[in-house]
DNA sequence: TGCAAATATTTGATATATCAATTATTTTTG
DNA sequence: CAAAAATAATTGATATATCAAATATTTGCA
C-alpha cells in the first residue's frame, strides 16, 4: 500500500486538522466552563435555537446518532442544564428545556465558540473558505450513499 | 450565537465530510473483512510499514492517544492479527509482530482502502487536493499550541 | 554509583460512537 | 376498525477517546 500519495495525504490532513481544531476548542472551553464537552456546548446551542425540534433531528444537525444523543442528553439532565417532559402532542417525542443553568452556560460559551472558529480561521480568507467549502462538499457527495 | 456564518459552516462541512468518507468506508472495509475497523485496518498497515516503531509511535501516526493504542492492539491481539513480546532491548517497549492472519487480512485490506480513497475524490482534480492541502494546514496550525 | 527525571505502557474513570434489538406510541392501510 | 408498518426514544454490547494516575524501566547527572 503506497503510503505517500496525495489521497493518503490528504485524509491525513482533514483528520488531523478536525482533530486539532477540537482539541484546542476544547481545552478553550474547559477553561471557560468545567464539565462541558465542545458537542454538549453545541448541543445545548441547537436546543437554544430549535426548541421543537426533536432529540433525533438535534442529532442529526450534530452529526450524531440518536443512541449518542440519549445518553448525551442523560448527561445534560443529571448536569441540569436541560429538563425532559414527555410532550403531550406526540407521547413518543420529549419536549427539552434548557434550564437557567443551561442557560448560563450557553451565554458564557457563546463568546467562546465564535472565538475558537475566528482563531481557527485566521489568516484564511472567505475565497479558500468557499473552495473547502466546494472541494469537501464534493468528497462528501462521493461518500454519501 | 450566529449558526448561518462561514465560520460555522466550514467546520460542519469538514465534520461531516470526514465522518461521510468514514462511514462509508467502514462499510466497504466490512464488507470484505468481518469485524475489523478502519482504524485496526490503518494501525495494521502502520506496524506492517513501519514494524520498528513503538506504540507510542504508531499511536502518533494514527492520531490516537497511547491509552487508546494500548486498547485497540490488546483487541488486535485477541483476534490474532498481531500478537506481543518484550523489546529485550528496551524492556519497557514491545515488540509487536503481525501474524500470518494479520498478513492476510492486510493483504484484502490494501485493495479496499485504496479504493474508498480513490472513491472519495473522484471529480476533486490534484490541484484542488493541493488547495485543500494547503487551507486544512492553516487552520490545523492556527490550532496547534 | 545512586537517585531523580524521563519514557513506554497500562489502568481506571468517564464520555462518546455505532449497531442491533426493544419499547412505546402513532400512522397507515386493507 | 384492527393489524401492520412507521416512528421516537431507549438499552445493551462493544469499540474508541481522553485525562490522570500508576507501573516498570531506562537515562541523565550530581
Amino acid at each position: 500500500m503506497n503510503f505517500k500519495s496525495p489521497s493518503e495525504i490528504i485524509f491525513y490532513t482533514i483528520e488531523s486538522t478536525i482533530k486539532a481544531y477540537r482539541k484546542s476548542s476544547q481545552k478553550n472551553l474547559s477553561d471557560k466552563v468545567k464539565d462541558m464537552t465542545i458537542d454538549q456546548g453545541l448541543i445545548l446551542a441547537y436546543l437554544d435555537r430549535y426548541p421543537e425540534k426533536t432529540q433525533k433531528e438535534i442529532a442529526a444537525l450534530a452529526f450524531k446518532d440518536s443512541a449518542s444523543m440519549t445518553r448525551m442528553l442523560n448527561l445534560m439532565e443529571k448536569k441540569e442544564y436541560i429538563t425532559r417532559s414527555i410532550n403531550p402532542e406526540n407521547r413518543r417525542r420529549f419536549h427539552i428545556e434548557i434550564t437557567t443553568k443551561g442557560k448560563n452556560v450557553l451565554q458564557s460559551l457563546a463568546p467562546v465558540i465564535i472565538n475558537n472558529r475566528k482563531n481557527a480561521l485566521e489568516g484564511v480568507s472567505e475565497e479558500e473558505i468557499e473552495q473547502l467549502e466546494t472541494i469537501l462538499s464534493k468528497i462528501r457527495a462521493n461518500c454519501t450513499p
